[in-house]
DNA sequence: CAATTAACCTAACGATCGTTCGGCAGGGAG
DNA sequence: CTCCCTGCCGAACGATCGTTAGGTTAATTG
């Protein structure tokens, strides 16, 4: 039927671009380093992919298909506004923790997608960033969080949260657990609720 | 004595470049680029600047000082912790929306400064981030803040701060004052200071 | 006045870029 | 066996890259 090895090299593909976008960027990266990183000819990636674009597109694409449906599966467990919003937290920290590498690319090299890819990209985020919002907006109709501008409690929130890729690497000091209880905690107090 | 028009064109150069990093991002922008912005040949820029490395070098550098000297100005000016960390924070907030192009590409074009260039600007963006700790840590062994890991905290505000730059414009729908505010009360909660 | 210098130019350098073309090996299918 | 498809390759395409060499112009300086 199909070799035990299909879709080992695309996927070897997909792994050492993104290790090299993040090293030194998309633009930084050229078709030749992704073939010497993944033991191939340059030629021989567009057996894979139509293009860089296209690698980068998919690498960005999961990532956030992936973060969304996390999301929105930890808010669903959740009975109130206080629970979902340290779901969502807790389910951004580990993802962005544990796939840095993915979650950094997706965060920093949106300028590189065109046109419609690019399109596809942002109505992810955004959706990313409407359930958080709604969230907040519950918590603060029922009187259980007490911030300004809803939108920008969001961005605050999104910002703090992400930056955790810059950062924090599985054998430094902090382990992810404490990381993780540390940023869900920050995000509640940020929010006006008291632990 | 001197021209009238002294700098000028050096100075257009470096609005220019900061704009296109910026939109582009630096691997992306060309030296035809900058050129045709600002009203020149590639070939002119060189009289200015030795190469497109030392244009993001000064950029990045430029600000850097600006922001830990303004960091520093503004943390001697309060008197106990907790009036230390909201003038660091506003500080923070003003100089990222008010020169957002600038700190957009201090914060997202490291990885383009090579050996002892990227160096420097760690150094900088090192002690930046010592003030900060100093000022929590302080906070801490007063009693007025309560946070688990310090350094953790410093990464939250800063990664939190340094996010206005993603999203606020001038025209928009909140004001700069507005903005500021609600940032500063935010930092304020997450070091577990009631407002 | 002559000499110098700042500011900019045209033209081109070698290198590298993303991508394409045509072909080759090898295993499964008819 | 023949045919075809998958996966990979060498070689090269045209374009663009950062940068440089060498010159022109206009203003300043001694």
């Amino acid at each position: 039927m199909e070799s035990s090895q299909q879709g080992s090299s695309r996927k070897r593909l997909l792994d050492v671009s993104a290790r090299l976008f993040r090293e030194l960027g998309f633009h930084a990266t050229s078709m030749r380093d992704i073939a010497r990183a993944a033991g191939m000819r340059p030629a021989s990636i567009y057996h894979h992919f139509d293009s860089k674009e296209a690698i980068l597109r998919e690498l960005m694409w999961g990532f956030l298909v992936e973060l969304l449906s996390s999301a929105r599966d930890a808010a669903a467990r959740a009975h109130d506004a206080r629970g979902r919003l340290g779901a969502i937290m807790r389910t951004h920290i580990r993802l962005h923790a544990t796939k840095a590498t993915l979650a950094f690319v997706a965060d920093t090299e949106l300028r590189a997608l065109q046109g419609a890819a690019q399109q596809e990209i942002l109505m992810l985020r955004d959706r990313y960033e409407e359930l958080l919002q709604d969230v907040l907006r519950h918590g603060v109709e029922e009187g259980t969080m007490h911030l300004g501008d809803v939108k920008l409690a969001s961005y605050q929130l999104l910002a703090m949260g992400t930056g955790v890729v810059f950062w924090w690497r599985p054998e430094g000091r902090l382990s992810l657990e404490a990381v993780v209880d540390q940023y869900v905690e920050a995000a509640l107090r940020m929010c006006g609720i008291a632990t």
